[in-house]
DNA sequence: TGGTATTTCTTTGAAGGTCAAATTTATTTT
DNA sequence: AAAATAAATTTGACCTTCAAAGAAATACCA
């Protein structure tokens, strides 16, 4: 009973603030300007091969028409560079920039932090276990969004 | 590094599909008008008695220009009701309507079915385990937020 | 008491993010 | 070549948010 409750004020805290969290951590001076779903955008492009907008907006889990102002906005910001495909000249590939390559490392340093934290003082045992509960998290939501 | 690894992709797709996820679970026949944003409104309302708008502005952590908004459109939805004080007549107070506790229950009961699901298959020593990191998790977003 | 300050809430203006549907441009199919 | 399909952008509408300005009521204090 105690743990559920626990549990329950932990989830409610976290899908209400959530995205201020994350936003919070993003906008250091740094990166004033880059906003949560900007840098959702980067981790999608990611640092490999340029993407084609329909695979990023698929990724995202939005339409391709939300996907090009999203893209607007990290060009403008010099985020990521813009390139008509020369194969097929309907395609447009992104990728990102020096400065869009950073930010993405900047944020994935973020996450490893917030790892470390969980982890922390967790022995390898009690690591497993976690990987287990989360698994089942995962699962529901996969379940929920199949409905 | 495999645990590490599993973490952060359920992280990723926390972070970026929780809205989503929230907005499909709650977004039934029933409730096919009630946003994510409406619904986080509500459970901060709660079924106690009538709350004024700063008490609930601050517990949801927005402004109360905002709030105003939302209490609009929780009104407009038949959710919630909003009573002038007659103690002190600057002060706006809200509360659930029968429909809005309704949904506050409703929602309750899929933060039920969440925890379940986490909880599934899990002894109750691996339940103080996943406790230990969830709030070890909670400190982080604390210890971030107070930066 | 009467005027100023403070408090509570709403309004306004601006900016992001989202979608569905319409449009444009290019390629494929027939 | 014409029609169908595909990729991306544009458009119009809605929701959420904030900061700043405004309105109404209460508190303070001289």
């Amino acid at each position: 009973m105690e743990i559920e409750q626990t549990l329950n004020e932990i989830f409610v805290k976290l899908f209400r603030n959530i995205n201020t969290i994350e936003e919070q951590a993003i906008r250091t001076e740094e990166y004033k300007n880059v906003t949560t779903n900007d840098m959702h955008v980067i981790e999608a492009i990611g640092i490999g091969s340029p993407k084609n907008m329909t695979a990023v907006a698929k990724e995202l889990g939005v339409t391709t028409g939300t996907l090009t102002i999203s893209v607007n906005s990290l060009v403008k910001k010099g985020l990521a560079d813009r390139v008509r495909s020369e194969e097929d000249r309907r395609v447009v590939l992104v990728s990102l920039s020096k400065k869009g390559v950073k930010a993405f490392r900047h944020h994935q340093r973020f996450h490893e932090e917030m790892i470390e934290a969980v982890m922390e003082r967790l022995t390898e045992e009690e690591k497993v276990i976690l990987e287990k509960a989360l698994k089942n998290l995962n699962r529901f939501f996969r379940d929920k969004a199949a409905e």
